[in-house]
DNA sequence: TTGTACGCGTTATCAA
DNA sequence: TTGATAACGCGTACAA
């Protein structure tokens, strides 16, 4: 029960076994070429005083400083914070240390980041991907690093399925709740998966039944799904699909107000606070903790040298 | 315009100089004793080619690895991510790498987080206290750390003004606003801020002016504000104190469903959505980027050994 | 005021 | 199958 006083060294360890540091060395990094006998002295004497070896020290040899990068849009993004909940635990557990970065949009900070990133010696990256960034940043790291909601080619996406989503809903409305006249509030097309995207796949869905669109567009924000409620409900519609959680939420709000409640909200993105201020919101998932899940994993096994690209697109899911 | 390909060690810096690497480790630790003409020369080279020392050697000359650990309790708390969210920026700038962790309110996870950090050579930490995290376990890092909203002896700690904030919000109800029947809807006991600190504030209030107390305590959570609001109604308040802006939420959207919008529902802390959905809501804004911005100064004024402890109550604020 | 030489903890190369 | 030894990039006694 001594105090495992983490100033041991590779060194110490060596002499406490009788070898030398070179066999120690190779204990650690699995080097086939030692005898079982001697191993498995070596790994008691390891797991008796907790010995883990200096990372600065390995990082210095070259073998990475065991640090990933998680550059997200915004701290506070709902959506994002899912998918990075479920990855801090997955890199914790292979001893990684995340370091989280927030671009807040700006290309200019993620390229400030990821040669910080560069000089630590970081060993991979994940990033949130948004419009405006642009795949020549990562280019350094194409082989170690994981884009998140963006497909970009000879990297490693996770995307969501912006339109499966979408046709989902509208599928479920349609069909199951025989509303003929579905109305949406997205994101300007600048934006290119949350606004382009889904906005594209409402329009789709529309031609192939031969209902008639009415939507409108704005900005990612409460504000925007409040203040555009009112052009959408001009051509009476009995359902609505929103473009994101927020959007739906904003909406809900403008509902509440004018005694609008028969009319169905659904929302792409659900998030505990709409689920629980507006229960009757038809949503659905887009697997945001999949997402990360999915994004830790990949990027361990490139590190791991199992080098292969892959376009990862998560299913999504309607909330029941 | 060259590309500053990060490879150049103090060595090459030296060679250009035409000094030697001492000279230039010299320079970049601010040693005096070097003169005037050799460091600016230094200065200039080491400038021109964006030189950083590799911080992985740096540590192993028991330098610390500019590494700052942040210890949040939960990484979607909207007050702790503005708290983050204003100190990053700042440490940042200082060069060093903040490394965000999720305790989860597990002090077993702050235990871990800590010795990993010590096991990397972090030069300091932040740490969002909860109830259950014991002093002790901060021992190790008595002169490199600060503890944000609880007040730890022998430590720097940044702390909330739950009391001020209390009284704030009821001195505004009673006295500018006349209301004579004041409930309030907190958190249990166990939790020593948010929970008794803010509910003893309103038994105090409570006796200095003679009113009778209405209170309930539960979780903190929405739904315990939804649920714990029909019991303060009973007594018919004229407004409700509310110990947190998820409390005010679901309490908000209790009285929206039951048409009971006439009563004033006040809120310690505030948010964006809160303030969207809710506006009428009277908050006090506890100041989290302050203390972000406080706990980020602090920290890095104790690494560079102008060591001396504080104890910091963050002023609060009504929302006008 | 500056340079030389050594050590930090680790891995890699070579010789045994 | 192992051990001695040279690097890695940096800071710092010590010497000049």
């Amino acid at each position: 029960m001594s105090i495992s006083s983490n100033n041991l060294t590779i060194k110490d360890i060596a002499k406490l076994c009788g070898v030398s540091k070179s066999t120690v060395s190779r204990v650690i990094n699995h080097d086939p070429m030692v005898k079982e006998a001697t191993r498995n002295k070596v790994i008691a004497i390891i797991e008796q005083y907790q010995f883990t070896p200096s990372k600065s020290a390995r990082a210095m040899r070259g073998y990475g400083n065991k640090v990933i990068g998680i550059i997200v849009t915004r701290l506070d993004s709902l959506s994002e914070n899912q998918a990075v909940q479920s990855m801090l635990p997955i890199f914790y557990r292979h001893g990684y240390d995340p370091i989280i970065m927030e671009s807040q949009f700006s290309a200019i900070k993620v390229k400030e980041y990821l040669s910080m990133l560069k000089s630590k010696q970081a060993d991979g990256v994940v990033i949130f991907a948004f419009t405006g960034l642009e795949q020549s940043l990562l280019s350094t790291w194409q082989n170690n690093s994981v884009v998140i909601a963006r497909k970009f080619q000879d990297h490693t996406c996770i995307c969501y399925d912006d339109i499966g989503a979408v046709r989902l809903l509208l599928a479920h409305l349609y069909q199951s709740q025989q509303h003929q006249n579905i109305g949406y509030i997205g994101i300007e097309q600048q934006d290119q998966t949350t606004g382009a995207l889904r906005y594209q796949a409402y329009l789709d869905f529309c031609q192939q039944y031969q209902l008639i669109p009415n939507a409108a567009l704005g900005q990612l924000s409460y504000r925007s799904g409040y203040e555009l409620a009112q052009f959408v409900l001009a051509k009476n519609p009995s359902a609505i699909v929103c473009a994101t959680d927020s959007i739906a939420l904003g909406l809900n709000k403008y509902l509440n107000e004018k005694q609008l409640e028969h009319i169905t909200v659904a929302s792409i993105g659900n998030s505990e606070i709409l689920n629980f201020l507006f229960p009757k919101t038809c949503a659905v998932e887009l697997g945001f903790d999949q997402a990360g899940n999915y994004a830790a994993q990949e990027l361990l096994s490139m590190l791991q040298n199992q080098f292969e690209l892959k376009n990862i697109t998560i299913p999504c899911h309607l909330i029941s």
